[in-house]
DNA sequence: TTGAAAGCGCTAACAT
DNA sequence: ATGTTAGCGCTTTCAA
């Protein structure tokens, strides 16, 4: 491999000056710039990454921290990390893939000056992994909000203001008894904060609209798709309104619904909480508000480098949620409100 | 951040000998050693990644390419990503991921040294990434196999195997008339090497076996699927057999199967190719072909941990499928012939 | 506009 | 069993 040594003799310059035109970090008369960049493809040289890193304090890599776990909204977890991926090269950063579990590795990555910033998906309640990047010398992004997000970067979809506004947009068209199909139970528990804060809006709207709401936790696979339908169905039958927060289980709440002659879009209206290409994949376009994974993605890393950059105070951004109206939702037995 | 020679100075000792003691590449005595441990760990030290790779010509990280497009069989690559990224942690390896659409990511990895080694997925039968890695200094795995995988390394589950082991099950339990419903079209256009082994491999079994066997593509959607399984029972009605090699279809090609009235396990015998947990979370339990992703990622990085030590010659490793009987197949028409 | 040279923090050959 | 030291290849002051 060539070095920065190897191009400076045969252009003919320092090396400080090959630095400086890889760089721009002064400027350089047009000829030597000229006789510095033939040196450099002539020899196909590149900077030996770990040299510069050494040298100049910055590794040009972040870390994502995701939850590689199998199961679990494979797929949107995909676009956010294809939103990080993506936007990362924009600023010519590479991404060293980190998982959940491996805590340690935060501390790695971090001491070992392995990156120079990171964004760390699926924030739990009490993340034990926060106080961990609060520590840390480089910058973190959050994609999600733990309990207390004082002091820190965090970005996400505003899952409470997604519950109101279902909840509002049902009672608009008619609707006086909702409810929502949620997260699994281990979701749940975790208090991963997603599944809460869109409940709490919900319930809160629903107080402030009068409506009734009920809550069923759902597994995602068929059988607890069909025992949460089946539940609600059973507790709460004058139920028309549904809110499906839970991109695996929607397919198996509707097949369930189809199977007990419940036709959504007139005896049941259906608002799913997921990414729009979910929503339109299913077996009817489904009345949706968006989880903009791959956007929120592209936006933690923005928020990261911005950071990085000048002096940016942290900050927390949720981005407003947009309801699409499609073919599963229609008014209900108290018709238009407006 | 603390250097090694504050470590060294704090333990009085000089800095190889904490060097050694950190890499254990020579004897130790056992108080040095405790004094050494006791100083790392009251400067929370953690060697400089760049200044180790920089100084040792290594760099403790792994290229995943991986595509990171959404929507086709994201479930599946999350599982090889899941393997190799728990391998890689094993041989105190991070990983990182580059996407497949930035191709001069390899140069940059490759020849910025940033990687000690490459892990790539989702082969195509001419890739334009194969000879880019070939040149490279870093050795390199394949998951999958190119047109002519002389001299590299690869790994994958022996589809051509798995089209044979698929048919000459179903001959054997008595069926003559059997179907593949595959990948999308894009895939096949790709000439993705897996989709076209299968083929072959049941092709050949299909002619030695004389039965008859029938191909249809199979965009992944709803639509995609019910015209699949609408077509292929419209030209070849006597079908008794189907094999599914699409993840993403396979729900909808049972469902269709079960709106037109066909009892899957009775009527119809159908075989998926994909991955167990899938085969388990279908309306019925799928007999089928077990597509092992994350032991393939795993099986991945050992091939090429074992290329960075040793020099070990490239080799190309081909799993043997194996297939669980389960309750989408039975006899068919010609009964059992064993 | 350019050059010289002092590190950055570590590894490993060479000594003892 | 341990210490000394010469780099690894780059960035960035300081000088001209």
């Amino acid at each position: 491999m060539a070095t920065i040594d190897d191009v400076a003799k045969a252009a003919g310059v320092s090396t400080s000056t090959v630095s400086y035109v890889l760089s721009g970090k002064r400027p350089i008369s047009a000829p030597t710039r000229a006789r510095v960049e033939r040196a450099i493809d002539k020899l196909g040289y590149r900077p030996h990454a770990g040299a510069r890193a050494l040298a100049s304090a910055r590794t040009n890599v972040i870390a994502l921290m995701a939850p590689l776990r199998v199961g679990v909204n494979v797929p949107v977890i995909m676009q956010f990390v294809a939103g990080v991926v993506t936007r990362a090269r924009d600023f010519d950063h590479d991404v060293l893939l980190l998982t959940q579990d491996d805590v340690s590795g935060l501390d790695r990555v971090t001491g070992g000056s392995m990156v120079d910033a990171l964004v760390m998906m699926d924030i739990e309640a009490d993340d034990p992994r926060v106080p961990l990047v609060a520590a840390a010398k480089q910058p973190t992004v959050l994609i999600g909000l733990p309990q207390d997000p004082e002091g820190l970067s965090c970005v996400d979809l505003d899952f409470e203001a997604a519950g109101r506004l279902a909840v509002r947009h049902l009672a608009r068209t008619g609707h006086t008894d909702v409810a929502l199909i949620g997260s699994p139970p281990e979701v749940l528990q975790r208090h991963t904060s997603y599944a809460e804060r869109l409940m709490r809006g919900l319930r809160s709207q629903a107080t402030s609209s009068g409506l009734t709401a009920r809550v069923e936790a759902c597994d995602s696979s068929p059988s607890g798709a069909s025992a949460a339908v089946d539940t609600l169905l059973a507790t709460a039958p004058d139920t028309t309104g549904i809110i499906v927060h839970n991109e695996a289980a929607l397919p198996h709440v509707l097949s369930r619904l189809a199977e007990r002659g419940i036709v959504v879009g007139a005896d049941m209206s259906v608002i799913a909480v997921c990414p729009t290409d979910v929503a339109l994949s299913q077996r009817i376009p489904m009345t949706s508000i968006d989880l903009p994974a791959e956007d929120i993605g592209k936006v933690a890393v923005d928020m990261v480098m911005a950071r990085l950059e000048g002096d940016h105070p942290s900050e927390t951004r949720l981005l407003s949620p947009v309801l699409t109206e499609r073919e599963s939702s229609a008014y209900g037995p108290a018709g238009a409100l407006d």
